[in-house]
DNA sequence: GCCGTTTTCGGCCCGACTGTTTTCAGTCG
């Protein structure tokens, strides 16, 4: 960040808490200041060095000293006494379109928000609407004033994009003049970030049809207009294209707009070596007779591959297995049998045993592992030993009332910096499920992080290893690990790897996934969930397993509870 | 905390809008 950024941040945060504490005026001379500085041409280092920053306007002296002490020492002792009461990133909250700093110090109090990540994740949990004083449309303009801040950054989470896509096609279908309406892109090929949604469509009244779309009730700007293409912008700042093709023309188009683009372009070199013609109309001939087109599994039928779900579109070698029939058969969300990582208010999660139980049943899962994290994480209520063992005799009890569905006993233990874990052997034995997570440590050399992932996956109680990689998309970036090490140690230890299902995690990703799978590794998703709306995160883990190229038999998750061990010693 | 002078202290923007609540609080411009 330039120091500028800095600088200004540092103020314009110091004017926000200010203005919590109800001094007058301070606040809006920081702010003043804040501004100055923030448009400056000129790098503020230039200014302290000779001393001119003090003429600034709104600089006084006191603020002089102070933007003096950030650029010199990278921080502000004020700045940090102040932050003390409120440690949230109130700069950044503040920036969503909705989000002032009473309603921050609001949502940290309630919900303990610090940051955006935290804003996201309360908003998608329809927890914001919960709080006194706020509602369903303050929730709705915080997740639009999301959306607006990730698509400055270029993509969107999937588990935005998604429900998006969801709402605009149900809205447009309604409206009578779309035949066909498909999304197609990035979104259909299911990964983890996006970019612009892409809808195909086919529409008798094409002009109708894009009337309809341009005119949808959040569009805000409407960037073409035609019978073929439209694109507009909506509220959120999300670019929407849609394209109206002819009947003949939609297979081939879902499978053109689709991509990627490797994809297609190796797809379109294997048509020229048959001497034939592939683009977004149709599979050709040398006579230029269309062999496919109207379907999209005619066009890789003609080409005399196997279809190639959206998912394994990324030219990684996806061709030529189609070629000899080798493409795995991918596992599916009616797979899934049961959530292998599950909170519940017991440590941090906002649901009770009962609740999440309920909840699992309407998404069709037969069992749910309880994991609640252990004691090191005893200032969110972490177990400590006493509080795990009353919760095995709760989830005993409970499992007495169920009928066809079981509730297996967990914890998610924290993976200490040695790779030891913080929970007694003799408790971990006794559970059904044993996840172990980096939660802290994050930035060890990459041959000690490997040292401690081996050594947690040699440990004969841990079933699997919570989101490995601990990344938190456009946030946290990834520990660094030997993984080919670690996999190796996963294979022979039967240690499972995590797909984490949370939107912001996806964690282990597909690449993971899929060098998982040829070290022979199995895998195994978790929800995470911490509300009981978190357990529709589960297609998202499903996706990133099949862009992993996963089939049924690499996850855990697909196993009936009897026969869930694979844990050998 | 800054600024402009009434030259060393008093003044510093506030109304529209939204959402939630029921008379107001918070955000935005």
């Amino acid at each position: 960040m330039m120091m500028n950024d800095l600088v200004a941040r540092i103020l314009f945060e110091i004017a926000d808490l200010l203005g919590l504490e109800g001094v007058a005026f301070k606040p809006q001379a920081y702010r003043r200041a804040a501004e100055t500085i923030e448009s400056l041409s000129e790098p503020i280092e230039e200014l302290v060095a000779d001393g001119r920053h003090a003429n600034l306007p709104g600089v006084g002296e006191a603020i002089a000293k102070k933007i003096a002490e950030i650029v010199e020492t990278g921080h502000l002792k004020y700045h940090d006494k102040l932050k003390a009461n409120l440690p949230i990133d109130l700069f950044a909250l503040t920036q969503v379109d909705g989000v002032g700093p009473k309603t921050a110090k609001l949502l940290y109090n309630e919900l303990g928000v610090c940051n955006l990540s935290d804003l996201e994740r309360v908003a998608l949990a329809g927890e914001i609407r919960n709080v006194k004083g706020l509602g369903a449309k303050t929730e709705a303009k915080i997740l639009r004033g999301l959306t607006e801040i990730r698509s400055a950054e270029g993509r969107m989470l999937l588990g935005r994009a998604q429900p998006l896509a969801q709402d605009l096609i149900e809205r447009l279908r309604a409206s009578g003049f779309f035949e066909r309406l498909e999304v197609a892109g990035s979104l259909r090929r299911g990964r983890e970030t996006i970019g612009d949604l892409d809808l195909l469509a086919i529409a008798e009244d094409a002009a109708a049809a894009a009337e309809a779309f341009v005119g949808l009730s959040d569009v805000e700007e409407v960037l073409a207009h035609g019978e073929k293409k439209s694109s507009v912008r909506v509220s959120g700042g999300v670019q929407i294209d849609l394209r109206i093709v002819p009947t003949d023309s939609f297979g081939a188009a879902l499978q053109y707009f689709t991509g990627s683009k490797d994809h297609n372009v190796s797809l379109r070199k294997w048509a020229v070596a048959r001497d034939w013609k592939l683009n977004e109309y149709g599979l050709f001939d040398s006579n230029g007779k269309q062999l496919a087109g109207p379907e999209e599994a005619e066009v890789y039928e003609c080409l005399g591959l196997q279809f190639i779900p959206p998912e394994l579109r990324e030219d990684r070698g996806e061709i030529e297995a189609a070629e000899k029939g080798r493409l795995p058969i991918l596992v599916e969300v009616a797979d899934i049998r049961g959530d292998l990582h599950v909170h519940t208010d017991w440590s941090d999660g906002r649901g009770s045993l009962e609740e999440m139980v309920a909840a699992a049943r309407t998404q069709e899962l037969q069992y749910i592992a309880i994991t609640d994290h252990a004691k090191f994480a005893e200032v969110i209520g972490g177990l400590t030993s006493d509080k795990l063992r009353r919760q095995l005799d709760a989830i005993a009890a409970l499992n007495e009332t169920l009928d066809g569905f079981r509730v297996l006993t967990g914890i998610e233990a924290n993976i200490q910096s040695d790779g030891s874990l913080d929970m007694p052997d003799e408790l971990l034995a006794k559970l059904d499920v044993v996840v172990a997570s980096v939660h802290a440590h994050f930035r060890q050399s990459k041959a000690d992080m490997t040292a401690r992932l081996i050594r947690v996956c040699e440990n004969e109680h841990v079933d699997i290893v919570g989101h490995p990689t601990t990344r938190k998309i456009g946030e946290r970036t990834p520990i660094e690990a030997d993984w080919d090490a670690v996999f190796e140690a996963t294979a022979k230890h039967h240690t499972a790897m995590e797909i984490n299902a949370n939107p912001i995690r996806l964690d282990v990703n597909a690449d993971l996934v899929r060098r998982a799978i040829d070290a022979g590794v199995k895998l195994a998703i978790g929800t995470d969930a911490h509300v009981p709306e978190h357990f529709s995160f589960m297609p998202l883990a499903v996706l990133t397993a099949r862009r992993g190229w996963a089939t049924k038999a690499d996850l855990l998750n697909t196993r009936p509870p009897s026969k869930l061990q694979y844990k050998t010693t």
